[in-house]
DNA sequence: ATAAATATTTAGTTTAGACTAAATATTAGT
DNA sequence: ACTAATATTTAGTCTAAACTAAATATTTAT
């Protein structure tokens, strides 16, 4: 598999989980910044290959052999990103660059040891999910803390009030982008949440979950 | 710079460390497994962008930027196998492979913070000696400790008696491969040595330095 | 339902990096 | 010094991945 390949099929992935028929020729003309024309060249080496199914002005979708290696590229660029910004310290918005050159890296040994090191993550920086080394994977969605489910958690991403009440809030209660929050319990009453930051429990008000984002796979 | 052009000027600057003169089109295809017609394209294309200088027939050699170059390459792949063995445990003779296809990551950002995780190392798992991040580079030779000065020393590397009876007494003080010995004090009478391993201190015969090869830099 | 707009494919070029085969230079042996 | 052996370069081909321009399919709008 060159670099370039690996790139075409991360994009379809991408591509086809929002849109859920087949992928066209210009969205991922326009995804990887690249022309229609060298689009359907790659789509053809690609669909000889056994990566992808493809007929002619109908689009393409991934094979499961596709998927798989799709998944496994998007595993270590998310995996490298950790790392990034765990062991070396760089910010979340320092890494995506770097991780597209890293992922390309050949050696299932590398990426397992790494992950490891790392502590078997479960989300890269920006609240992704990463894929297992088996290829089990769950896509995740931006949503209000007040929308999760009992027992199921994310990354915080963003919040909806930027006040500096309430950002002065975040900080006293230890709260940062990149933590990963889990609902412990909810009160019916006032819909009060407790949850888990950090391995530290605190109880929150319904209004402070109305106003945090957290990325989150579905249901 | 390409991968391709990149591993030329390394191939080249190792050529040019052990024979003086210009560096052949033949050699450099040996080094680099591939055809003597190739090498002149690619010298070709090199000496455009002055890296290198060239005359037909005559060989090359690195120009200053040339230098440069390569050396910030073996920097990079250096780096990385203290990486690989030290975080995640790989062993000495796995690291190379995976490391020829880092080192080409492109982020100065990166390899620098790599460094500082790493604490600033001198030697690369097999002894030989990392160039700083502004060229400064010293090679290494294989000698025997006997035959090292006070006050320097190198990586550990192998050993001349492979008897079972020297291995354990190496076993027993604690002496591996990988190890950083620096000579502390050198007894007149007897060449007997205090070296230093691993922040600890002990005095060995001459019959044991005489059979220790260690990597170090020229005097 | 047909013309216009849009999407996709085909055909032919380009660049990087490799290759083979043939031509030319250099070096070595007598 | 001249021929034989070896080294190097040139010329032309190949593949991957891009591109442009032209041709063809599909979709949309009237």
């Amino acid at each position: 598999m060159t670099h370039s390949e690996e790139n075409y099929l991360k994009a379809i992935f991408h591509l086809g989980r929002t849109r859920s028929e087949a992928v066209s020729t210009n969205a991922i003309a326009d995804e990887m910044d690249t022309k229609p024309s060298s689009v359907t060249d790659m789509v053809k080496k690609l669909s000889e290959k056994g990566l992808l199914h493809y007929k002619k002005y109908q689009g393409v979708s991934l094979s499961r052999m596709g998927v798989r290696t799709a998944l496994s590229v998007i595993r270590k660029h998310r995996i490298w990103e950790v790392f990034l910004v765990e062991k070396l310290n760089f910010s979340w918005d320092e890494v995506h660059e770097i991780a597209e050159q890293l992922e390309h890296i050949k050696s299932e040994e590398l990426i397992n040891r790494l992950d490891e090191h790392l502590g078997f993550p479960k989300y890269d920086p920006h609240g992704d999910p990463i894929p297992t080394r088996d290829g089990e994977y769950k896509a995740s969605h931006k949503r209000l803390l007040t929308e999760v489910a009992l027992n199921k958690g994310g990354i915080c991403v963003g919040v909806k009030d930027s006040s500096a009440a309430f950002l002065k809030f975040l900080d006293k209660s230890k709260i940062a982008l990149g933590d990963e929050i889990i609902i412990i319990d909810r009160e019916e009453f006032d819909g009060s949440l407790e949850i888990k930051v950090k391995n530290r429990k605190l109880w929150i008000s319904s209004e402070i979950a109305a106003n945090l984002f957290i990325k989150t796979v579905d249901a």
